[in-house]
Formats: structure tokens, sequence, C-alpha cells
DNA sequence: AGATAAAACAATGTATACAGTATTATTAAG
DNA sequence: CTTAATAATACTGTATACATTGTTTTATCT
């Protein structure tokens, strides 16, 4: 053994873009750059202390995820939704999700399942002790799992795509106390139905799961 | 009146990434780029007389669209769909599909209605002479009509990505004439659907209509 | 000859420079 | 004082140059 060159891990590089990606979408999300906000690409690559290069090819992907608006030769800006732009994605996520449903219900196997309602344990759990942060990463969990089962790559990622841009109005749902029967509710029935390989009743339930949501959300935007 | 610019019209200018994307976008659609066939953005670049940079943002965009592959520090390369892939897409398709004709059924004018009876009469018409190129585009355009009076754009555009998905598939399905028939039916039961404002009926029907297709492309794909 | 190491090459990643266009500020005219 | 024209500025669009990494070829050793 003449030379060994450390190498921690096979894959930690990640090119700039993708920093400066993830950088912006979480600044977005976390609301430290708000709607309509203009984002000029020097500007950005002062601040974060790379090229326009990284930051254009970042912004590019930022507006295919929808959270960012390109005008040519005008430049970009964080994305606004509408009510309606929020009512039109919680449209299709509906769909979406009753059809991840009742594949779940078809297919999901026993360890998963048992894994499924470990989750809801610790769901429910965390909500006792009212730990916001924790019940939001369970409740997130939860759908992660019915959309792994599905075993359908292009449903999770546009499923993924449309949570990220409702992502902003995501604790004012969670955080309401009287929301939690519900949704507690919701989670057991769609367990329910998978247990019992019912696809029909797992699609009603996450249709009414998802209902609940919206009128939530459209709630808290009115008593903005 | 010293000087006046000729402005052809308010907005004919098109960024060059735009065109090299359209160029690309085609390109892989028909065919001249074969699926698993590397993407090389000097190559690209020389061939169609641009630099790097619009090609770079190109091909960023395309694997977006999941036309491309993009591996960091290898390269792109025409993605190829497995099996696996295109009933995962067909899959989420329908969802949508009964989304949005369930939607267009509650909601459609009676003019749009009008327009659509008239797109499939034309329909039938180029079935009649055998017209394949117009067969494929006014199938689009009865689609396209449902897609619009939901009057969801996110719906919109998924649904139109996941046909982009499909487009190399495409003509495997209509080419077949013993298809015509089923495919009329859907039609006309989709017509019949929004006329009556019946939402449960448009879905199911569109459910069905997508459950056909669903076959038709995967025994064109086994007898390849 | 086969395998391994080194070097040459080719492609992507990033930075920078220049060109063209919107926007803003400034100045002149009414 | 308001408005229009013009100049200055700031930004995006595109090209190019350099850096880094992955791949292939070649040479050397067993």
């Amino acid at each position: 053994m003449e030379e060994t060159k450390f190498i921690i891990n096979g894959n930690e590089y990640l090119p700039l873009r993708d920093v400066v990606f993830n950088t912006l979408r979480d600044a977005i999300l976390t609301g430290k750059l708000i709607p309509g906000e203009r984002l000029m690409e020097n500007q950005l690559a002062d601040k974060l202390g790379v090229s326009r290069t990284p930051v254009r090819e970042a912004l590019r992907m930022l507006a295919l995820e929808n959270l960012v608006e390109l005008v040519p030769r005008k430049g970009a800006q964080v994305l606004d939704m509408s009510e309606k732009d929020i009512i039109n994605i919680l449209e299709v996520r509906d769909a979406l999700e009753s059809l991840a449903t009742s594949i779940a219900c078809k297919k999901m196997s026993k360890e998963m399942l048992q894994q499924l309602k470990l989750v809801e344990a610790e769901f429910e759990q965390a909500i006792e002790v009212n730990d916001l942060e924790r019940i939001i990463q369970l409740d997130e969990d939860f759908h992660d799992l019915i959309l792994e089962s599905t075993e359908n790559d292009k449903l999770s990622h546009i499923y993924q795509n449309l949570r990220i841009q409702l992502y902003r109005y995501r604790m004012a749902h969670l955080k309401v106390d009287s929301s939690i029967p519900a949704i507690i509710a919701h989670h057991r029935g769609i367990l329910r139905a998978i247990e019992n390989h019912d696809a029909e009743e797992g699609a009603t339930v996450a249709h009414g799961h998802i209902k609940y949501h919206t009128e939530f959300i459209l709630r808290s935007i009115h008593n903005k």
C-alpha cells in the first residue's frame, strides 16, 4: 500500500447550482424571500460567493418547480400564488392522493403497513406533547410511506412538487389545534382501509382528508 | 415621424435557450435522437451554431421535462423509458384525465361544448378519409378542450407534461385501425356525460378510455 | 501477453467578459 | 410644473476562457 486517497464517501460532491438551488428554495419556503421579490443574478451571486452561472441554472430549476417566475430579459421573481392557484393545486393533489391511497390499499406490504402504524403512533404521541415540528414531520412521513408503497416514481415526483408549492401554507394547517382530531381520524381511516385492502374506501377517506385540508388552508388565507 | 423601428409584433423574440430547447425536444420526440444517446454540450453547440451556455440551459429544461437524464460531471443522455415508467405515467394520467373530465362535466360552458362536438365531428370525418396526421391532431384537440374547461392551469400543465413523455408511443396507438371504433365510443360517451353534467359518468368513461389506451400502448411495445 | 500506472485527452463545472435591452434618471421643451 | 426625449445605468443574454474531473490511450512492468 503506497498511497491511499482519503475518500470519505462515494458521493458527497454537489454541484454549485444545486447548492444555490437548495439555498434559494429554502429561503423561499421559509419566507426569507417573499413573493414578488426580485431575484437578481449578480446580487445573489455576490451574496452566495459564486458566479452568475450556477445562480442562473438554479433560478431555472426553481422556475420549473413553480417557485420562481422567469420573464425573458426582465428577470426572476419569487412567485406569488393566488387563491385560485392554491385551489387548483389542491384539486390535483386530491386526485393524486386518492390514487396513491387506493394503490397502497392494493399492494402495500405487511412490513410497510407495520411501519406506517408506527409512524401514526408516533404522530399521535407528538400531538400529546404538542411538538409542532415533529407533528409536521411525521405527517409528512405518513404520506411519504403511502407514496412509496405505490412504487410509482412519476406519481411521487409530481406529488412532492405539489407539496413543495404548498409548503408555505403548511404551518397554518397543523398549527390550529381544532384540526388535529379530524386528521387523526383520517389517518386511522386510511390505515384501516390499507389493512383491509379496500381500495375504494382508501380513496374515499383520502379524498375527505384533502378536502378537509383544503378548507383549512383557504380559511387560514382569508383570515390573514 | 422621424424614425420608426420595425417592430412586427409585440413579442416575437425567443431566447436562444428556448430555440435550442424546442429543437432538441422535437428531435427527441420524433426519434431523431434515440433513447440512450449521449448529448454533448460542445457538439450540440457547434451543430446548432450557438455557444454552450444556451445548450446547457436547454438540457436542464429537458431534464425537468423528463426527456433527458443528467448525471453530474458525466453528461446528458436521452432518457430511455422502461415499460414500468410507461405504466406509471399512464396510471397518473388516468387519475388526471378522470379528474379533468369530471370537472368538465360540472362546468364546461355551452359554447365550449359546442366546440367540442365540432372537434369530434371533424375527428370522425378524418377517420373516414384515413388522414392519420389529422386524426392525431383532433384527438389531441379534444382532450385539450376538456383540460381547458377545467380552468386549472396546474392540472393542464402536469397533464401536458405526461403527454409529452408518452409522445414517442403515441403513433402506435391510433395507427391500429381496430382501436378506432372504441375511441369513438369513448369520445361520444364523454360528450354525453358533459352534456348531462354527469361528473361521475364522465370520470368512469375517461377511466375506461385511458385503460384502453394503456393496454394498446403496452401491446404495441411488446410486439416490437 | 496481460495488467497496472501514468499521461494525454475530452467533457462538464465555473467564472468572466462582452453585447444587447429595459429601466431609471436627467434634461429640455411646452 | 408636467411631459417627452435622451442619456446613463443596471440587468439579462450569450460567448468564451479556465479549472476540474472522468475517460481513454499508451507505456511500462511482471
